[in-house]
RNA sequence: GGGGAGAUACUCAAGCGGCCAACGAGGGCAGACUGUAAAUCUGCUGACUACGUCUUCGCAGGUUCGAAUCCUGCUCUCCCCA
């Protein structure tokens, strides 16, 4: 018997967790998050997790599994997050992923190369060159190793330089030899989902919910990580708005706006991600729950 | 009533005779994305029948081969004195 995964996505507000808990409860099965943030225990009012409530009415996994703390990568996502599928798959044939984050969606779906694990203290060394010696020193030493990643990445993009770099020295084979694009055969069909609505209520929504989430006490969920706040994973839409009011940078107000803006650029990137995949199936936001179950029906034909 | 400062594209703001459809910033829009991804980065942003054309720098005139830039008048805004 066939195995599936049906992948609910789309911009951040839009009502994912809704729907996908309304599907696990119609297919009587669980699901897993491909959210970049939720997974972090530490972070809830700002990461807009789903509530207890529907956290108790189906089982969620990779949600709040993680600290802060704790270094964690996409692979790393990937491997537990195939974990958990195939745990689901042991008891219903169809499992459910809902997730705003595009690579993290992606790499479930259609897999990751196999590149070997670089070593922090070169990833450090690299970010370090970077600062002291600029952007031009970095793009030099990736001509000399790795002329394709040269060629191919974009050399005012400091991060993905590091990245080519610090595989290429700590491997000692080029960064682009192991971009095989290869997608990974998974034992499972993925189905993807889409919802979708118009820009401006899209963006009507965020602001309301970034409201909400001041009035549920973000601020307080903030200061109480100010300890962290150098951490890759507070580097974070809701978060470090409020760590620069915190020190001063600005008021609750502007820090508040900024939120918005950030969280409305943020829905449009995962838009735009998402735009280029055609394999989703799009349904607007006043969809009815029976249709999409109509549609999943016959792609898995039963 | 008298004196001064200013009006520039969505906003702020440079420019002070030709290199100006007009620096820069913000905002907006579009895009990229393989272990930092809610991150990081890129492009566009007067109109169009677009490697070219057309209409812009408060309004109306004028000077000049040529004006957002100089002159005159008008309108509005801000500040100071009455």
């Amino acid at each position: 018997m066939n195995k599936y995964l049906i992948s609910i996505l789309g911009p951040t507000a839009i009502g994912k967790t809704k729907l996908a808990i309304n599907l696990a409860e119609k297919y009587d099965t669980e699901i897993v998050s491909a959210d970049s943030r939720q997974f972090y225990k530490e972070l809830n009012i700002g990461s807009a997790k789903p509530s207890n409530e529907d956290l108790n009415k189906v089982k969620h996994h990779l949600i709040s599994n993680k600290s802060v703390k704790e270094s964690y990568s996409i692979g790393d996502f990937e491997k537990d997050a195939i974990n958990s599928i195939s745990k689901i798959h042991e008891k219903s044939n169809l499992a459910i992923l809902v997730g705003g984050s595009g690579l993290y969606v992606d790499v479930i779906n259609y897999g990751l190369d196999k590149i070997p694990k670089s070593d922090e203290k070169i990833r450090d060394f690299l970010n370090n060159e970077f600062k002291l010696k600029g952007l031009k020193h970095i793009q030099n030493q990736l001509k000399e190793k790795d002329l394709i990643s040269f060629k191919n990445i974009d050399l005012n993009n400091h991060r993905r330089i590091i990245r080519a770099l610090e595989v290429t020295i700590s491997s000692g084979k080029p960064y682009s030899s192991y971009l095989k694009k290869k997608y990974t055969k998974r034992n499972f069909k993925i189905i993807e989902i889409g919802i979708r609505d118009e820009r401006e209520l899209i963006y009507k929504r965020i602001n309301n919910r970034v409201d909400n989430m001041i009035n549920e006490g973000l601020v307080k969920e903030v200061i109480d990580l100010n300890e962290y706040k150098d951490l890759n994973s507070l580097n974070t839409i809701g978060y470090k708005e409020i760590f620069n009011y915190l020190e001063g940078k600005s008021n609750l107000d502007y820090a508040i706006n900024e939120i918005k803006k950030n969280t409305r650029r943020y829905a449009k990137r995962q838009m735009t991600w998402f735009n280029s995949n055609n394999n989703i199936i799009w349904f607007k936001i006043n969809y009815k729950i029976e249709d999409i179950v109509k549609c999943i029906n016959n792609l898995i034909g039963d």
